[in-house]
DNA sequence: ATATTGCGGATCTATTTAGTCCGAGATAGG
DNA sequence: CCTATCTCGGACTAAATAGATCCGCAATAT
């Protein structure tokens, strides 16, 4: 049971994009700079976060990504289940109508008890991370967190525009 | 984030070696035929299950492998770990502290926000399996259970005792 | 018109998982 | 006491999946 690396990845990139201004946008070339990360890959798995409705892209110059809605709407489930889908890590094969010891069908009207358990186990983790809001994030990042971060992606916007 | 297939084989076998008479074992075929599952394989699962403290094995013949503990005193945690291994799907890799964005060390003095909250939500599920024992799922069976599935073990207890 | 950006597919590699094998050790029977 | 056989134990190989990368196409602001 692991889950890719990138999920860490995307919950830093979205909670930056929660700082910018509202309309503002940020690039996959940015965002990689700023966590010094590979910035095709990168770009893949945002490009997973806008087919999921979680994030806005607008391509041409001065395009990038932004939050598709207010960061208050936006929970830590729905990022990491953009990238890894929603479906429970452990998978009932109905192992206990096989073999010698099969039940007849009349005995698996209801699903296993050990399923039912795993189900549960993985509904009380995704609770978890939906009651966490993108929002809530910010709130416990000191003050001059956003400002400190629109300036450093600043730094590395567009290319040195040529006067000559 | 993904279980292996085998997490479902062992956990059945866990419920089917509680319903033993206690002292009595099971060999990885019979528990194999009984489940119609690859026998060598299955033994590599219940090996592991045994290095993690779960079952107890007596070698040669007549052998098998057994409830290391009484079935009240094993959760469906400690089954499912001793497979997959106890770490959290999510790790850390201190992200904030890379790249052009980097944090200043005397600012990550405590864990990250996001990875807190990722190990709130392991810690959940880790919860809701460890809440739940073998005792209690069978306690949850028709009464008539352990005796059906003794008697279909022994089905393939020992090869015919050739008489002649 | 041009340069920049996101988008999608095809491709290649690495890691994990699934499956199989043979040898060491212990018990039951002679 | 010895032997034969049945068991676990760990090492080894093959397949699948996910990670990571690349390149060409469409869209847009300058
Ligand atoms: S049959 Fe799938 S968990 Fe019991
Ligand atoms: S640095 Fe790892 S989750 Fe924030």
């Amino acid at each position: 049971m692991k889950l890719p690396v990138s999920t860490e990845w995307v919950l830093h990139c979205a909670t930056t994009l929660a700082q910018l201004e509202p309309g503002a946008t940020a690039s996959a070339a940015q965002l990689a700079a700023y966590y010094d990360l590979p910035a095709p890959y990168l770009a893949k798995q945002l490009q997973a976060l806008v087919k999921a409705g979680v994030l806005a892209a607008t391509t041409g110059p001065r395009g990038g990504f932004r939050l598709a809605r207010p960061a208050a709407e936006i929970t830590l489930l729905q990022v990491v289940e953009a990238l890894d889908g929603a479906s429970s890590p452990y998978e009932c094969q109905e192992i206990r109508q096989r073999g010698r010891g099969a039940l007849p069908p009349q005995d698996c009207r209801d699903t296993c008890v050990l399923a039912a358990k795993m189900a549960d186990a993985h509904e009380a983790w995704r609770r978890t991370l939906a009651a966490e809001s993108l929002a809530d994030v910010l709130a416990v990042l000191p003050p001059t967190a956003p400002a400190r971060t629109r300036s450093l992606l600043a730094a590395t916007a567009s290319p040195p525009r040529r006067t000559s």
